[in-house]
DNA sequence: TTGTAAGCGTTATCAC
DNA sequence: GTGATAACGCTTACAA
């Protein structure tokens, strides 16, 4: 076949028509399905489609049907307090790198693949893109919206519902919304955490928390402390990361400094598994072996946690399948727009490593 | 607003045209900022715009100019030997927790956004989604594609370059097809690893390769060997590993086993930095001491380097920069079709940590 | 059950 | 420089 070759797609229903003997009607007919067309008529119709190597044209359908057969993938970083500060490149990739972009991908993906949608990929990560987003919408190359949202201050969740886009929420919203959206129990997902250090005789207990401007931040640090309480225990210390390798780090330093009495912490608690794979070092050149000084626990279950050494005890987070959640909702809420709002929350699970 | 405010994005061109008191193709216009226009009527069709929230459709505009303004980023697995053998969830999703695949999109995007295109991810794993993937295409849905084929094996380059289809690869193709890519010169910083290795005094170099059934892996065994013979020297062993994690302990695990001697090995040049992580433990609990005993270089300088301990020195592949000029080129490509193939080789640089 | 015909919202080709 | 008007390829009443 030549670069020159027949402009592939431009054969029409019009043209499988007039090979098949029929109206354009009836082919289209065939195409979507319907029942009411007479089983000899179709196999004929269906040869011509085949012979004429006929496929719909989306923009044409679109046009008409005002759906589209995707839906987009958005994922807002708004809302920060840093706004790329010196970062580098000044592009927000840190989202992409995060192992949890992954599997978020992973799970939306393989929940639509199958039903023949399509997932388009949005960065929103200031007001000019966030107004682009809202713009790129109304122009309904989109049927609905899977939103990950990090932060507490982000507008969008609000502006997507009030804008009337069917959308689905990673996490419970900040601001009471009339919004759909998937969560995971954190509250007991930390208590699991919680529970396994005592369980393994430590009572100095630390944390590395989340951003406190981010939900699952908040969430998971108030839980710890909570949850400590009800075993009679206070904090040893807490300092806060922002979820990337570096912060564990850095956090890691800091809880060294502030406590640097030989046992004085003995379990840890740190709210991903990304900040521990960089703690752990920090607590191993400090002379803490884990888990034996120092028990650590980290949260997400995230591939990083493999690559801690000790592998890492961890809360896992269903990440894919809710992400497949996320998907079908959406679907469902595209498919039914006035139906009520639907919720959902998985249940987190402790995987137990070498790390305590 | 009400959850059944004004159906957004249903306002007109002919809408806009009855406010300004023009008519539609002057307002189209405007719109596509054509320079043919009274620069005091389009002050008015603009104000027009505002103020009825214009937005143009997508369909409707797809459908007459047959161009989306969207491109498809296509991760292509197929062309494996293993097709999911036993794998968990059977989707195949390594691909998307693979560090690499984040670097890829963040490039993408970072191009694109900016030009007002945008990105839908694909994914082809057998031969079904491989089919449907060539429907998509050809119901016109993109522009063009950016493809992620990681298989030498893989039939999909050569396919879309036969439908015509605006692509750009990554990575040369196995077999010579006219289809434009873009690559980082393998040879050039497999030499740099080798070369740092041998200037760190190591002359008894191993591997851990890549898996021989893609470019990628072929290439940096290849030219490994070839540097070594530069130097006078020959590899003492390579072990095939597939760039995971995981198939970096074992290969790890077997060149322990075949060079069991103590000081037998002590340079060590891993294809990919995942797998260097995966392998760093398992030297390490063998009691052999990195860089003093064995010193180690990864490649690609992904978000795994980091993750090492100690910190990897590997070849660092600008795949930001690579997707960003595979984005460029593609766009290029669809803005002229019949132009010439064009290909870019970008060259790595070595990033020396602890590990050599 | 099938065909006819009227749009869907744009862009593009013409005259003016 | 501007305005009719004809496509673009499809779905969908409505008629037959």
């Amino acid at each position: 076949m030549s670069r020159r070759s027949a402009g592939s797609g431009s054969v029409t229903l019009e043209d499988v028509a007039k090979v098949a003997g029929v109206s354009r009607a009836t082919v289209s007919r065939v195409v979507n399905g319907s029942t009411t067309v007479d089983p000899a008529l179709r196999k004929v119709v269906e040869k011509a489609i085949a012979a004429t190597h006929y496929v719909p044209n989306r923009a044409a359908r679109s046009l008409v049907t005002r759906t589209t057969g995707s839906i987009a993938l958005v994922v807002s970083e708004e809302g920060r307090g840093d706004h790329h500060g010196g970062e580098n490149p000044p592009f927000a990739g840190r989202i992409f790198s995060d192992p949890f972009f992954g599997r978020i991908v992973s799970g939306v993906m393989q929940y639509i693949r199958s039903r023949g949608v399509q997932m388009v990929l949005l960065l929103v990560d200031d007001d000019e893109s966030r107004h682009q987003l809202l713009g790129y919408l109304r122009q309904g190359h989109v049927d609905g919206v899977v939103l990950i949202s990090t932060h507490a201050a982000d507008l969008l969740p609000q502006l997507l519902a009030e804008a009337d886009v069917p959308v689905v929420l990673s996490g419970r919203p900040a601001q009471p919304t009339p919004i759909s959206y998937v969560e995971v129990d954190q509250r007991a997902g930390v208590a699991m955490a919680v529970d396994h250090l005592v369980a393994r005789g430590r009572t100095r207990l630390a944390t590395v928390s989340g951003p406190q401007d981010t939900p699952a931040g908040r969430e998971r640090l108030a839980a710890f402390r909570e949850r400590l309480a009800a075993h009679g225990l206070a904090e040893v210390a807490a300092v806060e990361g922002d979820f990337t390798q570096a912060s564990g780090a850095a956090a890691a330093r800091e809880l060294l400094a502030a406590a640097p009495g030989a046992g004085d912490v003995d379990g840890l608690f740190v709210a991903s598994d990304l900040m521990a794979l960089g703690a752990l070092p920090v607590l191993y050149r400090a002379g803490r072996r884990v888990p034996e000084d120092i028990a650590v626990v980290g949260f997400d279950d995230s591939s990083a946690a493999l690559a801690c050494d000790p592998p890492l005890t961890t809360v896992r987070q269903p990440v894919e399948e809710m992400a497949s959640q996320m998907a079908n909702l959406l679907l469902q809420q595209i498919a039914a727009p006035e139906s009520t709002l639907q919720s959902s929350m998985f249940q987190p699970t402790l995987v137990v490593r070498e790390s305590s």
